[in-house]
DNA sequence: TTAAGATCCGACCGGTCGTGCTAATATCTC
DNA sequence: GAGATATTAGCACGACCGGTCGGATCTTAA
């Protein structure tokens, strides 16, 4: 690895720590070169843009959320339980990559959702991509008998993306010390596994 | 209303739907101050920093989702169908109020996340309140029998916030045209009005 | 060893930011 | 209508923004 590729990788790890802590809005030149001890300048030499630095960061995140998060999966039993490992490891994210601060993915969905530009579409693709992760282990849960036949595993993303944003909320900003009990409530009501008076709430009204 | 107050509101007005667009990091003065006809030091005369214009703003905007997605529960039938009620104007929040974007409350919890200071707490007392109101309608619905009794309003509440950002990420940032549709899916499986056989997804593993 | 090329710095550009001040103007009260 | 007050414009400051450029310094391969 030559000297440019190290410097390269440097500038991406404090980036993505910087992305962490203030989202890719706050990815400003001057304070990310000063701490990785260089000026402004040199970051240009690397990435010829702040949009193309934004790319970058995104990316490196992206590699490290897929060998903290999804890949270990790999280790686990088919169907189910590698669903269970999957979300656990995300709630943790990124702090089990030895990362400051919260989930800069969702900070981008915030930021970029009204622009446009290569950053948006690299996080549209990224969350696309990992839906389809998440629909392939709930399809997989289902074929291991661990899931109902017939189980909707778009519905099935969509509700398990919902638990993982409440959590940020309520364990990030809210500061809430009930949000991982009341995250994994709902998990285990989503996978059918709550206690079955506890598996919906309604009674008798019918609208 | 004196003519400063008018001005007042006039600003507010602007300043609420700059916050739609592009949060409260986005409440840049000099923008503000043209789409209003004035000077940034007009603002000034008003209010004192940034600071107190966004907190100011924040308050703005809570009294328009008060009137617009709490209020008129007061004419619904108490139980759950004030909470449906609630939840779908809470759905097309900020829309149904004329405004344009996405709702500024959740780009307030990825801009004041680490942050801190009057404007951070005040979002985070807002939310506490409305979380609050969710509880009394929950409590109100377990009172009437719509809801299971013994149904923890805490955790109810914090699914059903889980499923508003599930919606304002699948509809506002993804752009799925299914977003509408799963949530309201979930919806019904949260309240207990799904089909039976769709209430939970797991047949038989425990693991 | 040496020269080509990669790498990085320092200075600088045009803009925008939030924040102050003074002066003039509009509005309200008596 | 006069005086007191509230409101707004005009202007300037320092800090920071993303971005550019020439040249110094260091790597690397011949």
């Amino acid at each position: 690895m030559g000297k440019g590729a190290r410097t390269r990788a440097t500038i991406l790890t404090a980036a993505v720590e910087t992305a962490c802590l203030g989202g890719f809005d706050g990815l400003n030149l001057k304070p990310l070169a000063d701490r990785v001890g260089m000026t402004k300048s040199g970051l240009y030499a690397h990435f010829g843009s702040k949009e193309a630095l934004q790319v970058a960061t995104l990316e490196h995140a992206a590699e490290l959320f897929q060998t903290r998060v999804v890949a270990p999966a790999k280790l686990e039993a088919a169907g189910l339980p590698r669903l269970d490992g999957v979300f656990g490891r995300w709630l943790d994210w990124p702090g089990n990559a030895g990362l400051p601060g919260n989930c800069p993915f969702f900070a981008g969905v915030v930021e970029f959702d009204d622009a446009q530009g290569p950053v948006r579409e690299r996080l549209v693709r990224l969350f696309r991509d990992f839906r389809q992760v998440v629909e392939q282990l709930v399809a997989s849960g289902v074929r291991h008998g661990h899931l109902r036949p017939g189980t909707d595993p778009g519905q099935f993303a969509h509700e398990l993306l919902a638990l993982r944003y409440a959590h940020h909320w309520a364990h990030g900003f809210m500061r809430d010390p009930q949000a991982l009990v009341r995250t994994r409530n709902a998990f285990a009501r989503l996978t059918g596994r709550a206690p079955p008076e506890l598996a919906a709430a309604a009674t008798r009204y019918r609208p």
